[in-house]
DNA sequence: ATGGCTTAGGTGCTAAGA
């Protein structure tokens, strides 16, 4: 079994990459963040005429969540319950017996923003709707744009970094308690693949993905029933190769069977 | 190297992203 994230930003603008990418990449289920899309606009018709089931959580401009697959999706849920939140931030299903919840997490923008304590109360609010839904799956996956870089050498420069937005303690705090569920970030299981992806975002300003000055930002987070049957989790860097592309690339965890 | 890009909304620019 396959499954991949993708901050695709926007999905009018990315439907054909996506749907190029997925006959190239035959995934079981690919969740995407950042669609930018109301549900009226949805390419619904498209992606099901290419083969596929979709579920889908949007909003004007900002935001937007879904879920795509070649097999039946499941149990749709919108949103952290109990959680307000105008945003369309999280879709969670069940797809082959997996649990699978699909995060766009805030990004904060700075320290001193508004947008910081939304982001780790948000955060806090996923633990805590992860921790319910680990009552009812033992088979589960959390995956999306973190907007948080793991480690010191999840990002290009960590001097520059470490400390800042996307890499401050609060932030890491909260992911490892995500982590203290019981879930592993399936990308570390795989550090030393030679072919190994060191980051999953580059800016779109100065050439950064030319001169690899990224950030690790997409995580695939797993129950030890998955984790036990992870063979592999990477970015699929060739997806940032050419013209329309996100400034995000897929990260696809592997399971055998 | 905090933006030199890319998107949405709307029609010239601002807001936002990470």
């Amino acid at each position: 079994m396959k499954i991949t994230t993708w901050n695709v930003n926007s999905l009018k603008v990315r439907l054909p990459h996506v749907l190029e990418w997925l006959e190239a990449n035959p995934v079981d289920a690919l969740a995407l963040q950042e669609t930018k899309l109301t549900n009226e606009n949805f390419p619904r018709e498209e992606i099901e005429a290419a083969g596929f089931s979709v579920a889908f959580n949007g909003q004007k401009t900002y935001n937007g969540v879904a879920i795509i697959s070649p097999h039946a999706i499941e149990d749709v849920q919108f949103d952290i319950p109990n959680f307000e939140d105008e945003q369309k931030r999280v879709i969670a299903a069940t797809v082959q017996g997996v649990r699978i919840i699909g995060c766009y997490v805030p990004n904060g923008q700075a320290l001193d923003s508004d947008k910081y304590p939304y982001k780790l109360g948000w955060l806090d609010a996923l633990r805590d709707y992860v921790a319910d839904e680990l009552t009812r799956h033992e088979q589960l996956v959390v995956l999306g744009d973190f907007n948080i870089v793991p480690r010191p050498e999840d990002s290009y420069n960590p001097a520059k970094w470490e400390g800042d937005i996307f890499c401050s303690p609060p932030e890491r705090q909260r992911l490892q308690a995500l982590i203290d569920l019981g879930l592993t970030d399936t990308w570390t299981m795989f550090d030393e693949r030679e072919d190994k992806a060191r980051f999953t975002w580059w800016d779109y300003r100065g050439g950064s993905f030319h001169k690899n000055l990224g950030l690790r930002i997409d995580h695939v987070l797993t129950t030890a029933p998955l984790t036990e049957r992870c063979t592999d989790c990477n970015g699929d860097v060739k997806a940032r190769y050419g013209k329309q592309r996100s400034d995000h690339i897929p990260v696809t965890a592997v399971f055998r069977k």
